[in-house]
Formats: C-alpha cells, structure tokens, sequence
RNA sequence: GGGCCUGUAGCUCAGUCGGUAGAGCAGGCGGCUCUUAACCGCAAGGUCCAGGGUUCGAAUCCCUGCAGGCCCGCCA
C-alpha cells in the first residue's frame, strides 16, 4: 500500500478527490500574493497570542509538514522569501471545510491561502487560514523532512529535487547570482561593455583544450563548441570597442573532477591601452568587491575570513624566480629542452619525451610552487612558450607579460598584455603546430588552433591592451566555501543512468 | 586510467558468524483545539543496484557489469 506507486495513487486519488469538489487541479494564477516574509513583517511588534485583524493576507508555497490536532493543524508554509506557519482552526473554516481542506493535503503540495496574519500563544508567526486553494498537487512525495535528501547521486541527477528540500542549497546558487551580479555591476560602473560572441566557431581557439565538436548543417562544415572567448574579444578592440567583457559558457571535453567541468562559466575582458599592471589593479579592486557581495550568505568567520584575505595589494611572485627558489636550482632558463623534460619525467609529472621548454616548466611550476599558495599571489612574467597569445615581456627575455591569480593553491585567473603584433602572432601560431605532438589528430589535439582570420584582424591594428579570463565556477567555489565544483553548477552533467533512480526513461 | 569505499521501503539509515528483511520519517485507519522533527494507538509497505557463481540455504561470500563518492593520474 505504501511503495513508490502506492505513494503517488494516494496524492492522485487525493487530487481527484480535489477536483471531483468542483475545484480546478492546477489553477492559472494566485493573484494579489505577498512573500511569507511580509507575514512575519507584519507580526513584528504583535505579542503571543494577538493577530492583526486589521489585514487579510494571500501567501502562496510548498507545504513542508502537516502537524494535525484534532480540531486545529499547523502546516509550515514554505516560499523563497523563507516560511511561515498556516493556521486552521475549525472555528475559521467551519466543520465541514475543515475536512475538505485536510482531506487533500500532503507535505509537498503548492498551495495558496488567505487569512489573518496571527501570532500563536507559543509566539510562532502564522496565517489564521480563511480560505485555502491547491495549486499544484505534489504527486511524489518530497525527501524525508528532516534529513532532506543526502544520496549524491540523487542530488545532482535530480536537482529539483535537491533544491525544493533544501533552502541551503537554494541559498547557494542565490548566492552565486548575486556574485555574477556584482560583477557585472563592478565592471559596468568601470564602462565596460558587455557583448556575445558566438559559440559555434570552425575552429577553437584561445586556448589549450579539446573541443567539442558539431556539425553546422546550414553552413555544411564541421564545428567546434567555443573553448575561450578571446579571439572574438579581441577582435572587437579592432573594431574600435575599448573596454569589453562576456560571461558566458565554454566547452572543453575533458574530464570531470571537483575542480573541472566540460561546460563552465567564463568571463573573459579585454581593456584597450592598458597592460597586465594595470589589470593587476583592476583585480584587486574588483575581488574586495565580490568578497562583499558573497558574505550575506556566508557565516560572519567566513566573510571576515575572506574580507582580510582579499584586502589589497596581493603577493607578487616573478614566475622563474619562485621556481628557482622552491626547487632550489638556478639558471633554469639556460637548460636545454632535454634537461627540463627529464627534470619533470624523473619527478614522475606527466610531461612526454617530445614536450615543449614551456609544457615543462608548467609542470614543475605546479608541482613545487602552486601548492604553496594559499593567500592572493600573482604569478608573474611567465615563459615564452606557455603563452602564445600574450606580449613578450619589455624586460625580461624569452618571458612574457602575464599573470595568474592563486589563492588555496589552484588558479582563479589568468591575464597577460595581449599580443597585437600579427607577424609575431602567426610565428607563435606555427611554432604551436609545429610543437603538436607526432600523433596528433588534426583538429583533435590540444593545441591553439591557428585562427587565420584573428592574425588578418590583427593586421587591421589592435590597440594595446591586457586581457583577463576568471573561472566564474571557481571564482564562486572560492567565495561560497564550496568542496566541489558540481556544488555551484545547478545541473552538472551525469553519466546515463544505472540500476536506480532512473528518471529519463519516458513512460 | 589505478587504488579505496558506497548502493537495503518514496526519503534517512540499521542488518551480528551465511539461516524467513528492520527502525524513524512520509503514506493508511483511529484519537487529540496552540503545534513547530507534534504526540498516542493499530495496520500496511521490499527487483536488498543488475547479471552470474559457491552453498541444503546468499542482502551477507566470490566474479563481472552499472551508477556514485574520495584519493592519485590526466586535463587550464
């Protein structure tokens, strides 16, 4: 009588009872509602045991429990704004309604009401219900009241589900979009414009990745989900744009662990005139603010936690000079390309026999200097050959002007002075496809895909400029104290279901 | 790709040495006019992830597979 099927015959038989009353199963609109926090607003300053006559209040939500005494029920009341407690007495709905209304009722259900805000002898904000409506049926049962639902599994496979019992969770991801929303209105106030750029491209470029891939029927060829917004950025500092930014989504088809998702958040922002100092400011200006904007939703240790750690100015490291003194080795630059390979192989980091001078270096980067930084530190003034697309360094020889941000040991964002000379820009495209490994599969490998139409841009003038790119996912992880990556993705991709839980089969 | 762990009622979880499958919540019936994880009583609810094997007998032991988690590796 009580298995999964049984439940939901029960709810239906519910809802028909419902209906059969001459009610409609699901009602276009609840107009005239107010948020469950307007209730408790209005209760503020009534005692125990008083009610505010005075007004008559529609609120609408999801039931969370039913507390049935005989001639009176506590139902709380659950909607964004948070819950409130409804109130029915027989004495307000008279016997007969009184029944009608419990009757159908389940933990679950949307339902509106109509009634007198109250506050109960024992304090509890509540509507002394007039009238009550069903809105929707809930015909699953919702997760267990108290533990809410815990499966992983189940969590991300059915969100929803996760979501409707769970206001942490909802808070969450609320969170996030006030984070983005500061962003947006951090870089507004600073004139940047935010643009579109396409998603489908012929050949994905801007970064190191591999791609999805696609066919573009009206056009017949064979596409390639974006894997970085920064050609078509850039290409727009040709058009005259000084100051622009997109966030939007980029597709990398690797695999998926707590820090990486194929489909993540980007934003990416291009500043003409200006080089990765000035950018460098731009950030610490513009974390402070995101800091701020996240600690509403986070406990009071948390968000001073944070405060202090973006307060400027950051650590600033120069790329060799701590990878020297964290390896303890000097002169690194003037080793052969051999020798940094089987420094890295012999450290057992997966560099391959043919690797470049720059693959290397990153790797041994990683393993002796990332770990080690927890507090906001630039990483400054890379090695030529690990970027392709930024301006070699005014300084420093065989470097170039970039930096990433580290914070907790992994990278939140990544800038350089961004490279407009076009001769410059094709001779580092070859060099990025002539490094390609033997084996590779055209259009398969993970290289900077040589955009030719980027480099005929660049012949048009690009004005100088830095450019930035921060891991919105990552970004949010690091504000809203998440584990893992899939914490701040609403619906993160998951595996065809096995034996359980499989909701995707249709009927 | 490698190692470890998990999968039992709608949900949260027990299940001893291999011997008829357990609880709480939710649901059903009854009671209760101020509860808030309401409470009290009664009855009901199972593809023990799937498939194979060992055994007189498997949720339990073995193998394979599926899904998930953690660590490592790979990957900006």
């Amino acid at each position: 009588m009580t298995s999964g099927d049984d439940l939901s015959a029960e709810r239906l038989r519910k809802r028909d009872l419902w209906v059969s009353r001459g009610h409609p199963a699901y009602p276009h609109h609840f107009p005239d509602r107010v948020p469950s926090a307007q209730i408790r607003e209005d209760l503020k300053d009534t005692p125990p045991g008083g009610s505010r006559e005075d007004l008559r209040r529609r609120v609408a939500g999801r039931l969370r429990a039913i507390r049935q005494h005989g001639k009176t029920a506590f139902i709380p009341l659950e909607d964004q704004s948070g819950e409130i407690q409804l109130f029915l007495r027989v004495d307000d709905l008279g016997e007969a309604e009184y029944a009608r209304v419990l009757d159908v009722l389940d933990p679950g259900d949307i339902v509106g009401a109509e009634g007198v805000p109250t506050r109960t002898r024992r304090g509890e904000p509540s509507l002394r219900v007039l009238s009550l409506q069903l809105l929707a049926k809930a015909i699953r049962p919702p997760p267990e009241k108290w533990h809410g639902l815990k499966d992983p599994e189940l969590r991300l496979r059915q969100r929803y589900v996760d979501l409707l019992s769970s206001p942490e969770v909802r808070r969450r991801f609320e969170a996030r979009s006030a984070v983005i929303r500061e962003l947006r209105t951090h870089l507004d106030g600073l004139g940047f414009l935010e643009v579109e750029t396409p998603i489908l491209n012929r050949t994905a470029s801007g970064g190191l990745a591999r791609p999805f891939r696609t066919h573009y029927n009206y056009l017949e060829e064979d596409f390639s989900l974006r894997i970085a917004l920064e050609l078509h950025l850039k290409r727009l500092l040709v058009g005259g744009f000084e100051k622009v930014y997109e966030i939007g989504k980029v597709f990398r088809n690797e695999d998926m662990d707590s820090l990486h998702s194929p489909e993540f958040t980007m934003l990416e922002l291009y500043w003409a005139y200006s080089d990765y100092r000035d950018m460098m400011g731009l950030v610490e200006g513009l974390f402070p603010r995101l800091a701020g904007a996240a600690a509403p939703y986070l406990s009071p240790e948390k968000a001073r936690e944070l405060e202090e750690a973006f307060r400027p100015p950051w650590a600033r490291l120069d790329f060799l000079e701590a990878l020297e003194k964290e390896s303890g080795t000097s002169g690194i630059m003037d080793r052969p390309r051999e020798e940094l390979v089987r420094w890295a192989r012999d450290l057992g980091l997966a560099v391959r026999e043919d690797s470049t001078v720059g693959t290397s270096l990153d790797k041994l980067f990683g393993h002796y200097v990332e770990p080690k930084l927890r507090r906001p530190t630039f990483v400054m003034d890379h090695p030529l050959e690990t970027t392709p697309l930024a301006k070699r360094h005014r300084e420093k020889p065989g470097r170039v002007e970039r930096f990433e941000l580290f914070y907790r040991g992994f990278e939140l964002c990544n800038a350089y002075t961004e490279l407009n000379d076009p001769d410059d820009q094709e001779a580092r495209f070859r060099d990025q496809l002539r490094d390609r490994p033997k084996d590779a599969l055209e259009g398969d490998e993970e290289t900077y895909g040589y955009d030719a139409d980027f480099v005929e841009a660049l012949r048009f003038g690009m004005p100088p400029a830095s450019g930035i790119g921060i891991g919105i996912d990552r970004l949010c992880m690091v504000l809203l104290g998440a584990e893992s990556v899939k914490d701040v993705i609403l619906f993160p991709p998951t595996r065809k279901p096995g034996s359980r839980g499989d909701v995707s089969a249709p009927p």
